[in-house]
DNA sequence: CTGAAAGCGCTTACAG
DNA sequence: CTGAAAGCGCTTACAG
């Protein structure tokens, strides 16, 4: 079986090869007759352009990098699932580029991918929509990006995020509601600036409702399920113990929720817990975590599909949206006794 | 800043490019000082040859497609990983390809995606890795490929496995040796081989031990956490009920977990509970689960590894390993009161 | 509205 | 051991 280029085709329908390219990209200038013949041809032949031939004539490899370094399977998959969407409704490829480097060698392992792969953009994702050394980099390189969930707004980026300091102040304001007063909080890794976006919501829900803030009451994590463990041990010790916990994640709400059980605390009979993300354990877990959820899927499409849209035409304005982040209550929180 | 090709090393080494081209390559007939001198002006411009000129005159695109469809995130980010880490030694870029389409539209997807992506190979795995149609499809078009953790082993392919049935052998054997006689069993999703390995490890295991089969003690499960909480119900509620569950996966046994700690029962006191695969979850929850470990890390990046060898020089000879799985005992089997 | 020529940055096949 | 020519399958810039 011969390859059919787009020389075949030309041939074929008997027309030049500019003019197939033209009816390839939708360019004006053809007539209805011819567009139409060539099209068929198309069909006929079974042809599909060359992207790597395309790509050298456009200096460009139609290809999207995507950046991320989290501790959550259950985030990344979401991400990908998202700038997947993206990238195939546009006709781009992803590259997965999982990167625990930080500092001056993640600048020299981001510069080596982009040298070596010649990614026409780069989606960054949490902890890195947030580092500046990287973005000012990136920028410094002409390189597209688009930041996913980063609390930092810029004027001249693309960005979707999601409301996690509302999303933090809603479930804290829901432990209140439900009569809570002493609430433990859990901090995530201090990368990622959820981290402090979600304490912050915490803090304006106490303060909103007159509840004083207290420092004992807060942990430090690094929202793995381990740095879990370790701050529940601390907080499930506190005397008195507190009637509910807000941990950042659901992993490491887990982790306070099994320590709880292993001492022998019934959940939320004895104390609420809440995490944050509504990751697959906080239903897959008796009793199932009270959380957050944010549309993670919804804002790497965007975010992607605004990159490649930005790559096409350099003159698009910025795009910056928030989305929502919605309460998602389950068995473990409950009216204080 | 001008770009730097080959072109530009040429003429500033004062050689013609072919030269360079050798040089590249790592071809033989250049002298020594030749190469030595094109080396260096390689760093004094810092030149990394273009991969898109590159497969253009190769005609070929030094991508590799991975193809999956699980519902266990964790499994599909250690293939990945894997995946990734063969991918980058030899200088080949990954694209993932989630896919939930079977029969036919599944081969006119993959048709697709080869013809648009112009993969030089693709990687298979759980569930694809035994699809027969598929297998065919791929050779009938000449598109080299591996597969992940298959149970049917050809001739003439690459296939990197870990022993299934063995694994679900040793857990069951496990159980027997803790004293119990009556061991329920939780299948996977019939489109995965693993469901029928296990399951053949398990009745092995019990015969082998001289434990009479009992049908009834057999539930269908998906492999999803959901399927599991319909398996736990039956199981839970059979009379007399059974000492022990196993089942396929971790997902179902922490859904039989939870179901049985819904119903007051005692884990492990009342009744044990193994899964397989030592997903993230398996130590998530308390009591933490007894599973089988597999290196699906080192299986997938030794199946890539291998298909881009092949890719590279298809003289090749099949290569099939069957890696070790292992047991790993927690807290959720004990032995029986 | 259409096309001939040159070029993208490499490699292949050949000649010396 | 080295290089000039042609080509991979497209697009760009230009001419008509």
């Amino acid at each position: 079986m011969k390859k059919v280029t787009i020389n075949s085709v030309a041939s074929y329908a008997g027309v030049s090869k500019k003019t197939v390219s033209r009816v390839l990209n939708n360019e004006p200038n053809v007539s209805d007759a011819t567009r139409e013949k060539v099209l068929k041809v198309f069909k006929e032949l079974d042809y599909t352009p060359n992207p790597i031939a395309r790509g050298l004539a456009q200096n460009r490899s139609f290809i999207i990098g995507c950046l991320y370094d989290n501790p959550s399977k259950s985030y990344i998959t979401r991400v990908q699932t998202g700038a997947l969407a993206a990238c195939h409704e546009l006709n781009y490829n992803l590259l997965i580029h999982p990167c625990e480097l930080r500092g001056e060698e993640l600048i020299s392992n981001i510069e080596h991918l982009i040298q070596t792969s010649r990614l026409d953009g780069i989606v960054l994702t949490p902890p890195f929509s947030d580092f500046p050394e990287l973005v000012s980099f990136l920028k410094s390189k002409k390189i597209p990006y688009a930041r996913v969930a980063s609390a930092v707004l810029e004027d001249d980026s693309i960005s979707v995020r999601s409301n996690d300091e509302q999303g933090a102040f809603e479930i804290t304001e829901h432990l209140i509601k439900l009569g809570h007063k002493e609430i433990a909080f859990i901090k995530g890794h201090p990368d990622h600036s959820a981290t402090e976006q979600r304490f912050k919501g915490y803090r304006r829900a106490l303060a909103s409702n007159g509840i004083e803030f207290d420092e004992r009451l807060v942990e430090e994590g690094n929202f793995s399920y381990h740095s879990g463990v370790d701050s529940a041990r601390t907080i499930l010790d506190l005397n008195p113990r507190p009637t509910a916990v807000f941990a950042s994640n659901d992993y490491m709400a887990a982790a306070v929720l099994k320590l709880a059980t292993q001492m022998q605390l019934r959940v939320p009979d004895d104390i609420s817990i809440a995490g944050f993300d509504n990751a697959p354990i906080a239903r897959h877990i008796w009793p199932g975590l009270t959380t957050i959820a944010q549309p993670v899927e919804e804002m790497t499409q965007q975010a992607v599909k605004q990159l490649i849209t930005h790559i096409s035409d350099p003159q698009e304005s910025p795009y910056q949206v928030t989305l929502e982040a919605k309460l998602i209550t389950r068995e473990s929180t409950a009216a204080i006794k």
